[in-house]
This record gives structure tokens, sequence and C-alpha cells, in this order.
DNA sequence: GTCACTAATGACCAACTGGTCACTAAGCTC
DNA sequence: GAGCTTAGTGACCAGTTGGTCATTAGTGAC
């Protein structure tokens, strides 16, 4: 099974292998952490804008300046590369403590300050659209996401239905997420942050308080 | 450009073309509307269960008992026949007509019906899986659905904003129909029918009324 | 029966995919 | 500068995909 070398002149027209850019530009260099951080935010960006089953490696090496081996070398597998560029720790309902009466305040805050400084890249979205097109780790992901908020409200908000109430907000913000930042159209999607915020607080607080 | 006869000698190893299932079973028959219909049930089922890009047409082909090159005669393309399997008109807030202060009653339990009756495989789910996956098919058929609930609440919910609140309340379908359907965990996905509908009301009303 | 029409088949294709690996060459230590 | 390690490359592969098309065979009209 010998490699043929770089310059074996067998099948000199067809099957041209990689593909390479219009512009290579870069001399070889080895910086593995800027490499493997470039393709990390490359890969974010990627699945947000994309998902998961829409995403190749090849395209996240583009965007990275990289050769698609070296994603692999790197992170091995897609997966795994998906699980590296989108952290689980990345909680949406964060800042929960202080007065639960100002709580839908501070999720509404939270949320739409998290969105607007990744410029609708969130790795958030990431996640949406991959547990979407099926990805099975994502969903994972999704599920230990909702299960951290459940735990982290529980010892916040008091009453019977906690759970059903705090899902349900999740579901919500969910939603806000698909039609602001997938579907991109439609009132919620035209408004400022600033008109976000203050037409999620009433309904965060009708849902999560009743 | 001559093909070659289906018997043809020539690589009688490898590329063995069409795989067959285990059981061909039926007899080749003639009746072009129950195939049709086979392929757009397969279609809408698959579709929402793995969305637009996961979804391969030879898996619809198999659902259907059919070859792929059938489904692909009658629809010419998956884009085709992703338009034709998930119709606009499926409007998720449909049966609006009535009283106003019942309404957030009539779209919740009209809402958990229909999903209901389709087993969790509705277009909707379709739909919301492949718009997320970046179909723009499928994102075209979400706005037109978003346009349409907002001309047909437009006047019969008065008051400012009111564009703003039927998007939310889309929203808000979006992302219960995402938890329920879709993660398939959590409180709203294990909730019965009646406890949807029950959790569903308020919610609806305070987004919807204010 | 035979003929025209066309539903249905399945072999084929080109493009693309995630993944592998032989090779190349930076940059370190001595 | 020789030698080692290993980051980085790109040719390659096997499988899958949407799509094409020559061929086959039901079915109704005559």
């Amino acid at each position: 099974m010998r490699r043929l070398g770089a310059m074996d002149a067998s099948r000199a027209t067809g099957a041209l292998g990689e593909d390479r850019g219009p512009a290579p530009a870069r001399k070889r260099t080895r910086e593995p952490e800027v490499r493997r951080a470039a393709i990390l935010e490359a890969a974010r960006d990627a699945f947000a804008e994309r998902g998961f089953a829409r995403t190749t490696i090849r395209e996240i090496a583009r965007r990275a300046g990289v050769t698609h081996g070296l994603v692999m070398r790197h992170f091995g597998s897609k997966e795994r590369l998906f699980l590296a560029a989108v952290p689980s720790s990345q909680n949406l309902m964060a800042e929960v403590a202080g007065d639960p009466a100002s709580l839908p305040a501070r999720i509404a805050r939270s949320y739409v300050r998290r969105m607007s400084n990744s410029g609708g890249n969130d790795p958030f979205v990431a996640l949406i659209r991959s547990v979407a097109s099926g990805e099975e780790a994502a969903e994972r992901l999704l599920r230990a996401m909702q299960d951290d908020s459940l735990e982290m409200y529980r010892q916040l908000v008091p009453g019977p239905g906690l759970e059903a109430r705090v899902s349900s907000v999740g579901a919500y913000l969910i939603g806000v997420t698909f039609s602001r930042y997938v579907v991109r159209s439609g009132p919620l999607a035209s408004m400022s942050d600033e008109e976000l915020v203050d037409h999620l607080v009433p309904n965060l607080r009708a849902i999560l308080l009743g």
C-alpha cells in the first residue's frame, strides 16, 4: 500500500484531490494553538449558519485558512469538533442570582446581550440548528442545558409546576431565537435589542411567575 | 453516450447499482396515483423525522416501496418533492374565528389536536427541522405561514403591537414544538395532551392579549 | 393480438462527503 | 548542521448523494 509522492505524474488530469483556494498566500508555519483556535471559531460560525448536517469539514477548514486534513488531525472527527466548538456550559438563562421579581428582566437582558455580542452566531444557534437536523450529540448538549436550567431555578422560584414553567421559558427563548436568528424575518427579527427586551420581559414574567 | 444493456458483463463485481431491499415481493403494477400518494406520505414522515438535509430520496423511496428513480420521475427533484409534501397552507394558528377572549384556548386546543393526530409527524415539524438545516424553500414556506397568521389576526385582535404579539405566539409555538417533538425531552414532552392545553392557555393569553 | 403510451426499474454518473495516511518541512535540542 | 519531533499538507479512498436515462413491462385502444 505504498502512497505516491506529491508530484506523481500518473493521472495528470482528473482527480485533482484537494481543491486549492485562489490564494494560499501564507507561508507554512507551525502554530498549533493559533490554528486550533481559528478552526474552533470557524466551526462555531459555520455550524451557527448552516447547522451540523450541512456544514462540511472542508468549509470549516477553508474559513480557518487550513486544510481539512489538519482539522481532522486536531479534532479527529466532525462530531468531536462540534463538541469542542459548542460548549455545553452555554446556559441561556444564566445570571439568575438576585431578586426573583426582577428575574424575567434579567433573563431577557442577559439573553439579548449575549445574542447581540455574537452577532447572531452564538453557539446556541448552532445548537438549535444541529438538534433540528437530528444530530444526537447536539441533542444531548441541549438536554443537558435544559437540565442545568431546571436545577438552577429549582431553588429560586418556588411553587408547583416549576419544572413546566422553566421549560416553557426555555421553549419560548428557543422560538424567539428561531424567529430572530434562523428565519430572520418578521417583527421579532426587526426589533432593536432594546425593543426586544421590552417585548420579552412581560411575556417571560407571565410564563415564569404566572 | 450509449448506455449499456442491463446484463452487460463488464465489471461483474463492484458497482452493483441500486441496492435491492430483502423483499421486492410486489409484482410490478402501474398505479401512478397510489404510488404518488405513498411517496408523499413517506416524504412527510421522513422530513418530519430527519429534516430536509438528512433525508435522502432513496430513504423516501424505500419507505414508499418504490425505487428512487420513480420518486425523481414523479417529482423531478428533492426540493420539489418537499414543496409537494409540506403544503404551505398548513397554518398553525388556524380556527381563529370566534370570541377573542377564548382565542388563546382555541389556539392551544387546535395546535395540540393537530399535533396529536399526526403522532408528532406533522408537516410543521418537517418545516421547522428543514428551516433549521438551512433549506431555503422551507424558509419561504415558514415566512409565508407567518405572514398568513399575521393577516388573519390583524382584523381580529386590536391594539398596537399586534404584529409583535402574534409573532411572539408563533415563536412560542415553534419553541414548544421543538421541545416536545424534536428534542422530545423535559416537562413539555412528557405532558399529556390535556395537560399541555392547560399549560399553554394562560401563556398564550398573556403573550397575545397582555 | 398488436400497438402506442408511459409507469416503473435499475444501472449509471459526477460531485461531494468524512476520514486516512504517506509525505513535507518547521522549529527545537544537542 | 544533524537529527528528532510533530504540525501541516494534499492525494487518496470508499460510501453516499441527487440526478439521468436506456430499458422493461403493464395497460388500454383498436
